[in-house]
DNA sequence: TGGTGGCGTTCCACTCAGCGGTACGCTCTT
DNA sequence: AAGAGCGTACCGCTGAGTGGAACGCCACCA
């Protein structure tokens, strides 16, 4: 079903169309990604331009300031940010790592933040930017403190195979996630990106099983070892989590 | 002319009837504030839930994580503030202070980051948020290096005195502001707070005449002195100046 | 130099998406 | 039990929205 004849869908399937990468895309692009009429595209981007989420360039439309403000009105991932930027702070602090804080949506990774200094490794991650759980140190936390049937869901469903080290094998998966639970904290050894390694920890939710969040750090092979950080990772995110919770009543 | 017969207008009426303070709003307040009828109201907010812009709560919606990931593809925004956060993290690790990123937008600073630890004062500003030129260091500082029609609308425009260390004569401000080019940084003393000190220094344009942005450090009365820290903000501002240019051929 | 293809823009008559008044059912409070 | 305030559902009218067609404008190439 084609949710794209009304006025909403099409102007919804517009700013889809910026994929993570695009910047400014022209008239034209819009057009062959949405399938729209080129009249249409054309009104319709006229009036997102209108309404400020849009910005017309020379080279064409891009993303605007005021979608940025907008989205950063959205209320739960906002207070969240906000009282966890201290914690990240001073474990960026501590560790001189890149610091994420992330939050899971199905079988992705949601980045909330991504804090990280001059000689930070390059990483695909980018604060508003989605990896698969699988392959992440986040990812495999916040999973291993999900329901039983969402982690089956991902378990059970295909794998995507980013590097040589990612793990796809449901077996070996599950009993990473099994050892997460016990030790409060997952790794990842170059599963996502090749020459990255990371270590995450699980805000939790006062009942103690439930994950809001998670918090990690993350460094190249070489310099870095994820083991070290473990506890620091863990005690941030235990910090947040109390504080959270003390909030919440 | 109001601009809520198109259907789009009706939708971002609704989503921006959401202030920065609001969290969840009913469906009656989203009528109340936009003026649209109940009915419409229902079905916009209902499209608007259904392409994720909005969650539906128990008491009412809310901005969505969904539009929150859609801000942060806003090209600009995002790489400016993408290359910036070394140098954010590098002052506030020297300073232990709040680090604001900001840019200017007509007669306000809308905030691109904001940074700080656990002791950080308690100010209004908000990533993603707006405050006056007049009366924030940032603001001073971007005004200070706009264009000459522009500073002037501000200048001879209404001055709102949010304190009463707030400066509203023109000339004063004229000359904090003719000042802030000489030194290459610009002071607040509780003029938009009270409370809270700050100092600003502008990220400059190849033509070392026009600011894209401007960094800030802001500290409480009592333990924190602005001028101490004037160097500091400025070799920030200056370095992620050079980066971007070097970036930007 | 003239042809060609891609682009953004404008126009316009048709039509169905959107409109909003009305009415209903629920849950509190009085 | 009556009222107030809320969310939801319905439905006939209408003009906002549609998209095909046509236009003018480069940039590129033969």
């Amino acid at each position: 079903m084609e949710d794209s004849n009304t006025v909403l869908g099409k102007a919804m399937a517009i700013l889809r169309a910026f994929g993570p990468a695009d910047s400014v895309l022209p008239l034209a692009e819009l057009v062959r990604r949405t399938g729209l009429a080129k009249g249409t595209a054309h009104r319709v981007a006229g009036d997102l331009v209108h309404h400020r989420l849009l910005d017309r360039t020379d080279h064409g439309y891009r993303l605007s300031g005021g979608l940025f403000e907008l989205g950063l009105r959205a209320s739960a991932e906002r207070t969240l940010l906000e009282l966890a930027m201290p914690f990240l702070q001073d474990l960026y602090e501590r560790t001189h790592e890149t610091v994420h804080l992330g939050v899971r949506e199905g079988h992705e990774v949601v980045y909330l933040a991504k804090i990280g200094g001059h000689r930070q490794a390059r990483a695909p991650s980018r604060t508003g930017g989605r990896m698969p759980t699988h392959c992440t140190a986040i990812g495999k936390v916040l999973l291993a403190h999900a329901g039983e049937e969402e982690q089956a869901a991902v378990l059970t469903g295909p794998l995507e195979r980013r590097t040589p080290h990612t793990v796809i094998a449901p077996g070996l998966l599950r009993r990473q996630l099994m050892k997460a639970v016990e030790t409060g904290v997952a790794y990842e050894r170059e599963e996502s990106t090749p020459g990255l390694l990371c270590v995450a920890a699980p805000v939790l939710r006062p009942d103690g099983q439930t994950a809001v969040a998670a918090i990690s750090v993350m460094g190249p092979v070489g310099r870095f070892r994820p083991e070290p950080h473990a506890n620091a990772v863990r005690a941030a995110a235990a910090a947040l989590g109390s504080t959270l919770a003390r909030r919440h009543r």
